[in-house]
DNA sequence: AAGGGAATGTCAATGAATTGACATTATTTT
DNA sequence: AAAATAATGTCAATTCATTGACATTCCCTT
């Protein structure tokens, strides 16, 4: 039982192999190497063996790697072999895409219930799940077991909503409010900060004409 | 005239620092210290300053930073002190909620259409913006001069599109389809994989999980 | 006006991540 | 069955990023 740390860079590439690996998958290729990967993919060979061997390895030296088995492993590695309860707070307009977006990208991720504190929303139904009032949020959490609360709400309830969630049992945040969450360290925050990725953007698109005008 | 690469590590920072500073102006704060910064941000003050000194010193010895100034700066450098056309590609859930938040995070960015393939969604007006066909598309990046679009499209198109977008003189791409893009180096390609930021996200649920029952 | 104090800018040291190289081991062919 | 081939797993080298330390500079008080 080695309980080495990972890096969060390699972390961060896992998805990406698995959604390689799943096309690979259904195009009906059953092994692939390092290096052919690594063309695919523009990364380095090196990396990508480097990075699977973090979690021993998965290959056959002189054959290369099962797809298939590779794509499963990953997946639970990433966790997507469980089942999460999922709940949406905020019912705007983002909240209500990743409603309808979940539908798709159903790996495990159960979509439990939404809420939100506008009135007129009470009752609105968002894939066959009516929008509950905020008041009820806490005990729906405790009651429901659930695991994953997605946040998209203004930034400024953000944080008390947060500390309520931890409260009741939550593991993991996926945060779309623009701020910052201040939780206790066993509670994972993922965060999807859109302005920022945003200003990043144009930050390169800034940069690329500045160096083709030469000033 | 220095045209030293700045690491993206760095531009990834930048939008960061640069909501904590619009928050400190308009708490009426108008003179900060690295340390300060620091204790706020929870990252090292070391950071800070060798972050904002990638581009010249901002700050006074002795003195600390002015807020508003390095908020104006750090503005600059993203690109936020110019406007940007942007249309939006892909008239679905998260298309309208991204139109929509747009209204809020206007920082120069200015909407300009929105467009899809769906006939169901001709002329429907979301942000007082009538959806237009597909078709429309290429004439209308090339006649409007749009720096930025917004892929909000299944992936199966995505690439098509992009090639599109390329061809008439797009600048920027803030890619939300489930795909890697293909495009020249001086494209701009900004992207936003939500699944893979929720597949992070049961990873370290899991993780910790597995931590904390020691096996 | 001069000196003390405070905080930047910057250099050096450390630490982390990526790449390159190659020995090892499995597969495949003859 | 043995040799040749192919590609992993892993170690070392390099590159990149972060942190720490401190001399320098500027502000502010006396």
């Amino acid at each position: 039982m080695e309980n080495k740390e990972i890096s969060q860079a390699v972390i961060s590439r896992l998805p990406r192999y698995f959604r390689y690996l799943g096309e690979l998958k259904d195009e009906g290729i059953e092994r692939i190497s390092s290096q052919e990967l690594s063309d695919i993919m523009k990364v380095t060979a090196s990396q990508i063996r480097q990075d699977f061997n973090n979690f021993g390895g998965f290959g056959q030296q002189g054959y290369g790697y099962k797809v298939e088995y590779l794509y499963e492993e990953i997946g639970k590695i990433l966790g997507l072999d469980k089942t999460h309860n999922l709940i949406i707070i905020g019912a705007g307009n983002l909240g209500q895409a990743l409603a309808n977006y979940m539908n798709f990208e159903r790996r495990g991720f159960l979509f439990k219930g939404m809420f939100d504190n506008n009135p007129a929303l009470y009752g609105k139904k968002i894939r066959d799940m009516q929008v509950r009032p905020m008041e009820e949020m806490e005990q729906f959490v405790k009651e429901n077991n659930i695991d994953i609360a997605v946040l998209t709400i203004p930034k400024n309830s953000a944080r008390t909503v947060a500390e309520k969630l931890v409260r009741n049992g939550i593991r993991g945040i996926w945060n779309f409010a623009h701020v910052d969450l201040n939780v206790p360290k066993e509670i994972q925050v993922e965060n999807v900060h859109l302005s920022d990725s945003l200003m990043k953007l144009t930050y390169n698109i800034n940069r690329f004409e500045q160096e083709s005008t030469g000033c």
